[in-house]
RNA sequence: GCUCGUGUGGUGGAAUCGGCAGACACAACGGACUUAAAAUCCGUCGGACUAACCCUCCGUGCCAGUUCGAGUCUGGCCACGAGCACCA
């Protein structure tokens, strides 16, 4: 039977029967924790994307299995979110009918695939015994002052009717609909993410990622050493503090400038400017977020009419108010010195502020104001002379014998904003009562379900606030009537611990055993797209590091090795949509030429990392390649028994040599996630099988056992395919029970290898040399071939240069 | 604006520590088989020069440099992509 989808079925159905793929919970030492990133169950089935990253991963943990180890590979969905409830306002469709639904259908198209997967270990973030943990780690966090309710300016996405948190925001646009976001006052339950930044940094160089998303993880926590210095208010007992980098130009301070929110500005603007602050508050509140981030927009600022005492040299500084402050950084104060700032230095253009050099460039620099880098100091007192890196300790030092001010480091990471106004996602375990106040919900009564009859138009009030039986409640502490939080939070909490819930989905006493977890976390090679880089992944390592401190798991990180999948474009280049009519459907091509051949044709025809567009060329020439193998092993096998030679001569040499190489280069290819190699060293091994075949007279044994390893070399690829081929040679079930081929070192060396000789760097010509022949031997054989002559030309050798097995060069002159 | 990444035939993509550029495929072209087509098999396949082969020269975005030797290392530039962006 030649392959086809049908031997796909009859091979998953084995598979199943004899559960070949359960995980061994009695062989933790030889665990392998291999995990994808699980997949939103939206409307649209399974993309030619899930199937590059599931099937290509589930390659590279096959091979593993083969080699030994005892492989975990889960699979589960991210349940909750606003896609399935935003299809359930279009066209009434209940979002947990939609999600269980598109649940079972995404479930058939993966057993489709034919992959590793123990469904035992499934997990579905929406349902009621995975989300009263989710409550459960967020009550944890709360008693451990990890979660807490502040009112604050958020971001508001006015189209998705809900806030969003920092990461979720794209250049002002809300991440998901690009619709502009807006800033509103709303207290809202954050994650004390923040406490984390400094271990967060630190643990990256030890981690087996990407560069890039380590680079991406750096910039977004944004670490900044400086120093925060104290200014008084002048004729007031207030007082404030800047963030400041630049210390060494505190005597060039001409004046201050506060955020136009701080909270201080009511406290001191006088009189005769309140009317001028009040009207300029009013006007930044309504510029957009977009603009007030502009970096070419011009600056625009107010006086306030109080001043500020220099702490060095007590001389009084305008207070201003602008809206280039950010109140979310540092303290929302900044130190102004338009000598060496280009801000201050455009602002104090502007509002005719003095301009105070205190840096002097190195000789022959040019320092034309605004010089904004380190220099020498200069009108700054006793630190006269000295540079600028000195300064910044020195000028610190002073602050602090005056209790005045002292190094500080800042972080660009804010707290995660975890609340949304929004009806599919897990309920927040959290009361409110009149009497007693903000109280959790007591464990024994998680978990909080999330109500079923529930209105969900949005119109920027959580639905939850309308459903009377859901939100009214008797508070745990007193049994007064209370109200329950209405909100429910971000699914970026679920899929926070999913992969610490895997491998103890069906505990029923606590969120995961903290033993059985121990050994079977970290996760070994997590793979994934490169979008998570600053949510997911920044938000599961913290998870992971707060749960740590609070007793419940032993590791720092949850992901020892990443690998970020390219994205697999349409045949056009472009990006593939169903606006654009150039999505791939993977459905049809496994009907048509089997599952295998598609996951081949990912693997081969892209660098896995880069991805690229698709080809439907090219993916016929994986079905030819298929099909080419299958010739050669039906020819085979119905020549088997027949005899042949035990001969050993050169013919025999080559086979053997292509063989042991392509099971080299293949298993470290795939080792690495290069797949696209790995297939084309077993392309070379059935080009060479071919030319062997074509021989009168063959080493039987020899061309079986050869066989026998493309085969396995192939199972990751093409598991259905391998397992009919193992069986039609007669191998036992299963292919993949068998161990991972290993390579002969001996085989790999050659009697003869060709060698190129330059003159001059330049190839002219190639001998063959004994592979065992030394640096003299082949310089001779270099030197003394007939060609050599012609080249040299009477010129003078001046040396030659031998590289073993690659290339003579003789430097002529 | 700052920071990082990428740039290789007609196409997808290879190339170890600086060592024969273009593996493996696709497409194209030529041939064999066939009544014919499909399938299959064999051959050619970076460019210039050439009737053709050899030879020679050029060739990894551009310009320099280091080196016996550079796709690979260094400096500068260009293009594209990504991240950050009034972060004090």
């Amino acid at each position: 039977m030649a392959y086809s989808v049908e031997i796909d079925r009859k091979w998953q159905k084995k598979w199943e029967e004899t559960n070949i793929y359960r995980f061994d919970k009695d062989n933790l030492d030889k665990k392998l924790y291999c995990l994808e990133m699980f997949s939103y169950p939206s409307g649209a089935k399974l993309h030619a994307g899930h199937w590059y990253n599931f099937g290509l991963t589930d390659s590279w943990a096959r091979m593993k299995r083969m080699q030994g180890h005892n492989v975990f590979h889960p699979q589960g969905f991210d349940a909750f979110g606003l896609p399935a409830e935003n299809f359930a306002i279009k066209t009434g469709i209940h979002p947990k009918d939609s999600t269980m639904q598109n649940i079972a259908t995404m479930e058939e198209q993966l057993k489709r695939m034919g992959a590793t997967f123990d469904w035992d270990y499934e997990v579905i973030t929406c349902l009621p015994e995975y989300y009263k943990w989710t409550q459960w780690i967020f009550l944890q966090l709360y008693k451990h002052g990890l979660a807490y309710r502040k009112n604050a300016p958020v971001n508001w996405c006015p189209s998705c009717k809900t806030v969003l948190a920092n990461e979720q925001v794209l250049d002002g646009c809300c991440e998901r609909c690009s619709s502009e976001v807006t800033k509103k006052n709303l207290t809202q339950w954050f994650f004390r993410i923040t406490k984390y930044s400094q271990e967060l940094l630190d643990c990256l160089p030890d981690l087996d990622w990407p560069e890039k998303t380590k680079k991406i993880q750096t910039n977004w926590i944004g670490r900044s050493e400086g120093a925060e210095i104290e200014f008084k208010v002048a004729d007031s007992d207030l007082s404030f503090r800047v963030f400041t980098t630049r210390a060494d130009t505190l005597y060039g301070v001409t004046y201050v400038v506060l955020a136009p929110e701080n909270e201080l500005v009511d406290k001191i603007t006088t009189d005769t400017c309140r009317r001028a602050v009040e009207e300029y508050r009013n006007t930044v509140s309504k510029v957009s977020e977009i603009d007030r981030l502009s970096t070419v927009r011009e600056k625009t600022g107010v006086f306030t009419g109080a001043y500020a005492i220099h702490p060095l040299t007590g001389e009084r500084v305008q207070i201003w108010i602008a809206d280039y402050v950010l109140a979310g950084y540092g303290t929302g104060c900044v130190m102004a010195v338009p000598a060496h700032d280009e801000r201050d230095y455009e602002f104090a253009t502007k509002y005719n502020l003095e301009v105070k050099r205190v840096i002097k460039g190195a000789e022959g620099i040019d320092d034309a104001l605004p010089f904004t880098e380190d220099g020498f100091l200069t009108g700054s007192m006793e630190f006269d002379g000295i540079s600028s890196e000195e300064a910044r300790l020195a000028i610190v030092k002073k602050l602090e014998s005056k209790n005045a001010g002292e190094l500080k480091v800042t972080y660009r990471l804010r707290d995660w904003l975890v609340s949304r106004q929004r009806y599919w996602g897990s309920p927040i375990p959290i009361v409110y009562c009149d009497k007693c106040g903000t109280v959790p919900v007591p464990e024994d009564q998680l978990p909080v379900e999330l109500p079923y009859n529930v209105v969900f138009t949005p119109d920027g009030e959580s639905p939850l606030a309308k459903c009377e039986e859901f939100i009214n409640t008797t508070c745990p502490s007193c049994g007064d009537p209370a109200r329950r939080d209405s909100d429910t939070l971000d699914t970026f909490v679920c899929s926070s611990w999913y992969f610490l819930r895997y491998p103890d989905n069906k505990n029923d006493k606590e969120a995961f055993n903290r033993e059985l977890i121990n050994k079977m976390l970290p996760v070994d090679k997590y793979v994934g797209g490169a979008e998570h880089a600053a949510m997911h992944l920044l938000y599961a390592r913290f998870f992971t590091k707060a749960l740590r401190d609070m007793g419940y798991l032993d590791f720092d990180e949850p992901f020892l090795s990443l690998v970020h999948q390219g994205v697999i474009l349409g045949p056009d280049g472009q990006k593939m949509s169903k606006s654009r009519g150039n999505t791939v459907s993977p459905d049809e091509y496994i009907e048509k030429y089997g599952s295998d051949v598609f996951r081949m044709y990912l693997a081969f025809g892209f660098s896995y990392v880069e991805g690229g567009p698709w080809s439907d060329d090219g993916i016929k020439a994986i079905d030819r390649f298929v099909n080419r193998i299958e010739r050669l092993i039906i020819k085979f096998a119905s020549e088997k028994g027949s005899a042949g030679s035990d001969q050993f001569g050169s013919d025999e040499k080559e086979l053997n040599y292509v063989r042991h190489f392509a099971i080299k280069s293949a298993t470290d290819d795939i080792e690495v996630f290069q797949f696209n190699t790995a297939i084309a060293r077993i392309m070379e091994l059935v080009n060479a099988l071919y030319k062997y075949d074509a021989l009168e007279n063959r080493n039987i044994k020899l061309m079986e056992d050869t066989i026998k390893d493309a085969i396995l070399l192939l199972s990751p690829f093409a598991p259905h395919f391998a397992e009919e081929m193992w069986e039609l040679l007669g191998g036992g079930y299963s292919v993949f029970n068998q161990p991972w081929p290993a390579y002969d070192e001996k085989a790999l060396v050659r009697d003869e290898v060709e060698m190129a000789v330059q003159i001059n760097g330049q190839v002219k010509y190639k001998i063959n040399v004994s592979s065992d022949a030394d640096n003299q031997q082949i310089e001779e054989a270099a030197l003394t071939d007939e060609r050599a002559d012609g080249y040299i030309g009477g010129r003078n050798i001046v040396k030659v240069i031998v590289v073993k097995g690659r290339l003579v060069n003789i430097v002529v002159k």
